[in-house]
DNA sequence: TATTGTTATACTCTATAACTATA
DNA sequence: TATAGTTATAGAGTATAACAATA
């Protein structure tokens, strides 16, 4: 008996993922933002308040490169960084109205680019792949 | 009516893909390698003959970006290249000894990391999630 | 002129280590 | 001492443009 030959499924993954990212990036670079832009600015958006930390954390990268992006962000105008008065430790990330803007912008960008992504695929397909993805993640974690 | 509320499936497509590929790239390290190694080391093996153009493509990246992996593995004694005769414009990529163990090595890495993701998984399942993502690979092409 | 590949250069994202300031 | 964040530096992967060699 030979076994079934059975593609990678990470190399599957990985690949389409890449493609997938480097098209939504296009998307996004096409309105001035980029995908850590857009994580950052919906982190922002999503918890008002919450320290740096924190907001490293739900974008999945270190302090030192959200404080990166964040120089960038600042001197691109998208944002202000003032200490919180009952902690001078804590810096608190605000958007400027210009950030406001961009991100309005790129979650249009991003609704747009879901249903793309979304075309000829069932709500059933979908969530059994989701079921899949979140099993990957799991097997990943150990 | 309210919408239902929809993640964004490109975002946990990436997501995913990235926490994967971070668990992976450290078990390809762990043996001395990377992705980009093993995913050129697949492509030469696979296709004993090709030009370069063509190894760039199947490994997904630019010319340029091909001499730039080739040039360290090359330094670091995986592989030679030697203009073909026939075409002196052709640079033949061939694996040295330690190229050839090397790929073992990560070849092992990579069927025990497939194991460890497929785990818990069944084949329909799957089977129907590679039809998800090249459908999304698809919508994404266009 | 067209093709193959390299070199030079730079960009983006990421990380670690050392640092400042605050508590 | 511990915590929040920044600065300095570096490394991996990628890309484009200009170039050399060959056909």
């Amino acid at each position: 008996m030979t076994s079934p030959f059975r593609a990678p499924i990470g190399l599957r993954l990985t690949n389409t993922a890449r493609a997938a990212s480097r098209a939504f990036d296009d998307a996004l670079a096409a309105v001035g933002g980029s995908a850590p832009i857009w994580q950052i600015l919906i982190s922002i958006k999503s918890r008002q308040l919450g320290n740096q930390r924190e907001l490293a954390e739900a974008v999945g990268i270190q302090g030192a490169t959200l404080t990166h992006h964040l120089n960038a962000m600042e001197s691109g105008g998208l944002l202000t960084r003032r200490r919180d008065p009952a902690n001078r430790r804590v810096h608190v990330v605000e958007l400027t109205e210009e950030g406001e803007l961009l991100f309005h912008r790129l979650r249009e960008v991003a609704i747009a680019f879901d249903a793309r992504l979304r075309a000829g695929l069932s709500e059933e397909q979908i969530a059994a792949f989701e079921q899949v993805l979140t099993r990957l993640a799991e097997n990943v974690r150990d």
